[in-house]
DNA sequence: ATCGTGACGAACG
DNA sequence: CCGTTCGCCACGA
């Protein structure tokens, strides 16, 4: 995990975050659907990557928690609270979660719709 | 230039 | 519907 980074701002994560923040509430995206709409169709694994950063920096008005896995769950690898914030975030929003798992094909939004 | 890292993901069994 | 395996990537060291 590169500890600290200051944001260059012209990074894949910069784009990252770009992406992210044209979501709109109630909807959600995937790590792999931003990848591939940033020109890096296999990179999934590198936008959750810039996404935990948020965390560690506050003040954000990246909206990380529209972003979900493929399967239209929460992804939880290295979180505790903040998974569970995730989803209370989204459902606030009115995203329904229907056995721990989002509908993608209702909720998913693409860049095309905006 | 090379390597380790992980909020991913598709493929298996 | 699991858990595992393996491939892929950008980024900092």
């Amino acid at each position: 995990m590169p500890p600290h980074r200051p944001t260059p701002n012209d990074t894949f994560y910069d784009l990252v975050y770009a992406f992210v923040r044209r979501v709109p509430p109630g909807r959600v995206v995937t790590y792999g659907q931003v990848a591939l709409e940033l020109g890096a169709p296999a990179a999934a694994r590198a936008v959750g990557y810039a996404l935990h950063y948020l965390s560690v920096s506050p003040p954000t008005d990246v909206p990380w928690w529209r972003v979900i896995n493929a399967q239209g769950r929460i992804s939880l690898k290295g979180r505790g609270a903040a998974a569970d914030q995730q989803r209370e975030m989204l459902e606030a929003e009115g995203v329904r979660f229907v056995d721990g798992r989002v509908d993608l094909g209702r909720y998913r939004w693409w860049p095309a719709e905006a």
